[in-house]
DNA sequence: AAGAACTGAATCGCGATTCAGTCACGAAGG
DNA sequence: CCTTCGTGACTGAATCGCGATTCAGTTCTT
């Protein structure tokens, strides 16, 4: 395995080697390359699956030499990191925005149903990559992946313990573990959807229904 | 790319190559060594990651040459998804006993969830290789996992599709929906467990909340 | 002794990574 | 304005290690 980076408590003992911000600094005409690549990569993890990829079939996808790739990336593992990482931050940032914008905790809850379905729905290549290939080994979860999905988490735990707070919600449960299983329905949902048909729409319509299953069962009485 | 058996419709066209029942027919006095190696390959698989993993340390795990493998196997994704066969049936076959002595749709649900955090709780390691080590490949998930994967749905959507006939579930939501929120929702709380503390007991305290959120999600007005 | 089960060292292909060049462009000088 | 450097981006063919798989040989079972 490229070893490298990686490495979990229960392996070999962690040497970091410094997570740079890489890449050349400039860019040339073309636009953002490292984004070129990030977009390419995308669709070919989707499409074969991470460890299927050869790093030259995602070059020659984003129309860039194989060591090209390499002065953005460390190496492979870097760049479904930093994929993930990428997207999520994003995901994040927007969610974070929109939450911003509801003022009852059941329509901040319905939001953030809608937005994680909503992202996947338009970009399944990126939906397959996150719930079904990111999930390669335990060492990248645990390292890497780990830090940033907590914050996402901790962001619709927040929605729920505050939803508590104001009486919305009952309060004998624990908004972490609700948030987990937002979360999983959702991904879930999100998996076999990749997974089989993908029927446009089919994810909005079961967002509707999973989030008034989710809010009949959380509501106060 | 150890290709074989595996491809989908998105990738070359499939050879499937007989899907045999391996393996020499008697077994040694040493018991089944074919449970031996998957038993094995579950602890180091979930220890390592199975594409970090090498053939030779589940060998060596499971005290057989790296050759006996492959008298029991086709080759090492074969022994991934073998694992994943075998134990999904065996969860399937003990759901379905457990089901029918439970009489009512509330019970019979609450039972589903139970088992099978139940199952993951009492091995961690089949936990982690489940919900995280599985999804290597789209290429696997698709072909040979999916449809085993199906059956344990449909045994869950068959416990909404009785409960929404007999009145005591909300009818307005669709059954195989349901199925895949509750699946997604239990999968997620036991990966973060699998990945995290996973602290004894917590498994089981997080079913009993789990179970009153969907349930009263899910119970009709 | 025949056959099955098992062994493990050697093979062999693959593909991540490297690095010696090439290229493009702005700066400096004529 | 043209020429020549210098620098950083980019290229892609060659390397090189690894590890899945094989199979000639050994050991067990009958």
């Amino acid at each position: 395995m490229t070893e490298s980076r990686f490495s979990s408590s229960r392996e070999e003992p962690a040497r970091p080697k410094a997570r740079a911000s890489r890449g050349p600094r400039g860019r040339g005409r073309e636009g953002d390359k490292r984004e070129r690549i990030l977009r390419a990569a995308t669709k070919v993890f989707a499409r074969k699956g991470f460890y299927a990829t050869k790093v030259s079939e995602v070059a020659k996808a984003a129309g860039v030499a194989d060591g090209t790739i390499y002065l953005y990336f460390e190496n492979k593992d870097d760049l479904l990191v930093s994929l993930f990482e990428d997207r999520i931050l994003r995901l994040l940032s927007t969610l974070e925005r929109a939450l911003a914008e509801r003022d009852t905790s059941e329509a901040r809850l319905r939001c953030v149903i809608e937005m994680q379905l909503g992202l996947l729905e338009g970009e399944r290549d990126l939906a397959e990559v996150i719930t079904v290939n990111l999930r390669q080994s335990t060492r990248l979860m645990k390292q890497y992946a780990a830090p940033k999905f907590m914050l996402y988490l901790d962001s619709i735990a927040r929605v729920i313990a505050e939803g508590q707070k104001s009486g919305a919600f009952r309060a004998d449960v624990s908004p972490h573990l609700v948030a987990r299983t937002i979360f999983g329905a959702l991904d879930g949902i999100a998996m076999t959807w990749a997974l089989g048909k993908a029927e446009p729409g089919g994810l909005s319509r079961a967002a509707t229904q999973v989030a008034d299953i989710l809010l009949s069962g959380l509501l106060a009485k």
